[in-house]
DNA sequence: CTATTGATTGAACGTTCAATCAATGTCACC
DNA sequence: GGTGACATTGATTGAACGTTCAATCAATAG
């Protein structure tokens, strides 16, 4: 039928010049990366980008919906353990994971954050899914019944937030388990460890 | 003397031109502020800039400047206070009234951290900034006889930070004050306000 | 074998930017 | 009131950018 590609070039293109841009992105910044050194990351002519995406913006548009579908997907399958305190530890412990594993996207994502005006479609989206996060952890600790879930809420997402801006700056140095387990110790515990 | 100035131009045009410089930086971004523009806040030719600053960076590293010596003042200032959970609490409130009242300047700060590898020369020292944080957070939490102040220190620099970044990200909406005295009661008390 | 297709190339375009520089204006001093 | 030194201007430069597009290529279909 279609007379599909059967090029030189890897089998799903699009996928592969997304990671092109990734890599090209978190190394550079996002004005920092021309689409000269994109293409050449991928091995690739750089009118070949215009042939899978509008233009530069567009590739960054794909690299956060490509991550918004991964974060989406473990909210799900932790929102189905049924202790609360559990499910908040595996809240934070999931998050920390993926930030981990997609260590180039956050890269990405935290450099990009402050210019929300100039790259406008995107601002919209980070600001959402900023917005999940603070509700969740309100209703997560309303049903611990803390005191004051809200600010409670403002201050654990500032803290997991920082958290992973710090390890992303220093991820081969950042101890990133134990403060992770010790946030998870004060939100969760409520006793903050006044010890022996 | 020193053959001072005497020209139609502000008394110090150094300063002035800097102060537009941060304007334009914060609300364009480093690279979406153009000398033009820069030059068009300050109501001055573009190439009057050349005269005052090596190049745009020149301007960047300038404005840390400025703000790096404000930071070391207060931390000074609260050097003095004797008793250590209130030292800590201080530490915490001027922090917060510094960022607060510079709100620009950290919009930039936080805009360009994640671009080390594009500005060579400013990575150098936002880090050393970030480690005479964490240092002297381990310092007040081993005076405070805290069980892992290591840990504790990389916690709450983390929360601060956060917490900085997302007042600036919604100042107008972002419960600041509220937010930092819970984390105060949780870094300094020990007892998470397990509450009545 | 030939026609058609869509992927791919890379040179070229118009624009934008940081940076330069010759020209002009303004003071301080004599 | 003339002179030298510096502050200031804004047009200009050259490089770099995102984007376009005519040409090429490899593969299938008839």
């Amino acid at each position: 039928m279609s007379p599909r590609a059967a090029h030189p070039h890897p089998p799903d293109v699009r996928q592969h010049l997304l990671d092109a841009a990734l890599r090209a992105f978190a190394a550079h910044g996002y004005e920092g990366a021309t689409i000269k050194l994109i293409a050449a990351e991928a091995k690739v002519a750089p009118g070949l980008l215009y042939h899978y995406f509008a233009n530069k913006e567009a590739l960054l548009t794909a690299l956060f919906e490509r991550s918004g579908a991964l974060v989406a997907e473990a909210f799900i399958t932790v929102a189905g353990i049924a202790d609360p305190r559990e499910r908040l530890a595996e809240l934070l412990r999931v998050s920390a994971r993926i930030v981990r594993e997609n260590e180039d996207f956050w890269r990405i994502s935290y450099g990009v954050r402050f210019q929300g005006a100039v790259l406008a479609g995107l601002g919209a989206g980070i600001a959402a899914q900023s917005a999940a996060f603070h509700a969740t952890f309100v209703l997560l600790l309303t049903e611990l019944g803390r005191p004051d879930p809200v600010t409670e809420a403002w201050l654990l997402f500032a803290s997991l937030d920082g958290l992973f801006q710090h390890y992303i700056l220093a991820p081969d140095t950042y101890p990133l388990d134990a403060v992770v387990e010790l946030l998870i110790t004060r939100a969760g515990g409520g006793a903050a460890a006044e010890t022996p």
